[in-house]
DNA sequence: TTAGTTTATGTAACGGATTACATTTCTTTA
DNA sequence: TAAAGAAATGTAATCCGTTACATAAACTAA
């Protein structure tokens, strides 16, 4: 494979004028340039990322840090952060934590070692100490989960008012007896829809049912599917669940009508995210619509723009409430 | 941030002892050993893979192509490279293709600047004849989707047998008219399903019927709903429909049940990867498992032994039928 | 024509590691 | 104790671009 020494040799010019034409400078005569691009094809030189990387000191990286990549969430935003990274010449490098700190760990290295200019952070379950540490002196920003007054930018949208407006619309359909599938409350977003799960209840006079609120290790059909029958074993079932996640939603649902019960005549149901599947499901799924091909367009700004060093400001995002058939039918 | 020079001075070694210590070489004294540690630890200091790729001239990167990452097989698919490439010091480039020649070659540029070490393609729709030329200077994988006789070695399932054995097992079920939603015959995969579907209707002495044949631009719910209406807009619609992709599968069940129609009592469903979503619809689908995860982790080992220079052979893995509510109630 | 600009090109240092080869130091043994 | 061999460490080239600075060439104006 050729290097610029053989390009220049071959043009009869320095390495200087060839580096000059690659990077599109205009301070090289027609004729010169022309003598370059001759060589260039002729050699069927491309240069070296590597050099060039150390030279300018970046690797034109962009590390993003997701929990699980099966979680259609994520795969969303990744589309979005992809659409920005490759329009600015970056490329993506995908890490898939499983909310493992080892794994974590390795991935952090990437930007310690410089293979990777910045960081996007998905996921909840990060180590937020070292987080903070690393970000110090790299380009960080989380994605949907995010750290207050960790000085680390992020984007969002409203989890409290979002859950809050599931609730009540749950409970403006009649519902007296409504449960919240949540996930664990050690992670921000879980706490703050939490909150908004019992705002919306005392508002509208209802009582709150500690047995009416049940918590998952992770975000899966299984598990919501495991949550919704701890509901249904209740001697006093309710009529409704909100879950904090669409693929608990499809598992609770799914958990319903093998019971043999009917959503939403039995139990209304009621997700969060608005994955594609949530359309797909019968009866199809009311669910709170995030934004998140946007999500990650911004996400991946927002880090270009720190990793030029550039000062970003938070940012949140409007999200919609998107009634279908599991609380209407 | 430091470098190895900093470290050398500080611990009064040369650069060489360092580079040594770093990469577990034996042939430095305890002593020695323990001073350059010392400063290492003082001056925070971590070697710059900037440098060591260009020296090494390697980038330990693997790119993998896929054509949009919200497919769930592709997700499973990369669980599994991933798995084995973090175990071997390697990190995933993902892209994303949309099926798109520019995109395509803007990725295929990174292993030509040396960005990528190697790459898994997973996209059907990947120019076959930049990625043979590709293949002769740079280490590359087919995965699931491959080209024969190219010299590209791929890891892969029978298509043609696993639609085989899906459509036989509805016939068997006494099903005399049955559809198939196939994606687009410009994909090996598509051709060879198609194969095995026109093989298991000719050897069980059904007539071949065209439009029972529905072809889909691409593999996504909308496009499996349409193609159902198709077949329900039929004069004499089918009793049973195999599908090419669980993704299709579940879109055809969803428009069957929105005309109101029962599955599998007025039309059997079988659907193609057994994605986990597969298990979460109502009835459960009938599907032919691909061992994605297994798929993943051989793509990448072939790739690991490609890199190296080494020798890899073509893998053929089994499928399996998995018969659930969507053929049997 | 000559000094002063502007434009084009070249030279060489630099980024940060690895490693072949050279050299020094330490052991071992006669 | 000297010579030989083994072990530890150092020197410097190398990977491949980029760019500050130096120089040369071309042009402008007087």
């Amino acid at each position: 494979m050729a290097n610029i020494q053989q390009v220049a040799k071959l043009a009869g010019v320095s390495v200087a004028t060839v580096s000059r034409v690659l990077n599109g400078q205009r301070t090289v005569s027609a004729k010169t340039r022309f003598k370059v691009e001759q060589a260039i094809e002729k050699l069927n030189y491309e240069p070296s990322m590597l050099g060039r990387n150390l030279r300018n000191s970046e690797s034109r990286m962009l590390l993003i840090l997701i929990p699980a990549i099966t979680n259609p969430f994520y795969s969303e935003v990744i589309k979005g952060i992809e659409h920005i990274a490759i329009s600015s010449n970056y490329n993506i490098l995908l890490c898939e934590t499983d909310s493992s700190p080892e794994r974590e760990n390795i991935y952090f290295d990437l930007v310690r070692t410089k293979m990777a200019d910045g960081i996007i952070s998905m996921d909840p379950a990060v180590n937020t100490e070292t987080l903070k540490v690393l970000a110090k002196k790299h380009a960080i920003i989380q994605c949907s989960e995010y750290t207050p007054d960790s000085g680390i930018p992020y984007v969002t949208i409203d989890n409290e008012k979002a859950s809050y407006q599931a609730v009540k619309h749950l409970i403006q359909l009649g519902h007296k007896s409504v449960a919240i599938i949540n996930s664990d409350e050690k992670y921000l977003y879980a706490r703050q829809r939490m909150m908004g799960y019992k705002r919306a209840i005392m508002e509208h006079g209802l009582e709150l049912n500690d047995s009416y609120i049940i918590h998952t290790q992770q975000l899966g059909f299984e598990h919501g599917q495991q949550a919704m029958r701890k509901l249904l074993n209740l001697k006093e079932r309710p009529t409704a669940v909100f879950t904090v996640s669409d693929l608990l939603a499809i598992g609770a649902l799914k958990e319903i009508n093998s019971q043999g019960l009917l959503v939403p005549n039995d139990i209304a149901v009621a997700g969060f995210d608005k994955i594609d599947f949530s359309n797909m499901t019968n009866p199809t799924l009311t669910t709170v619509a995030q934004p998140m091909y946007k999500m990650g367009t911004i996400a991946a700004e927002m880090l270009i723009a720190k990793i030029k060093g550039q000062e970003v400001e938070d940012v949140i995002l409007d999200h919609e409430l998107v009634i279908r058939q599991s609380t209407l039918g």
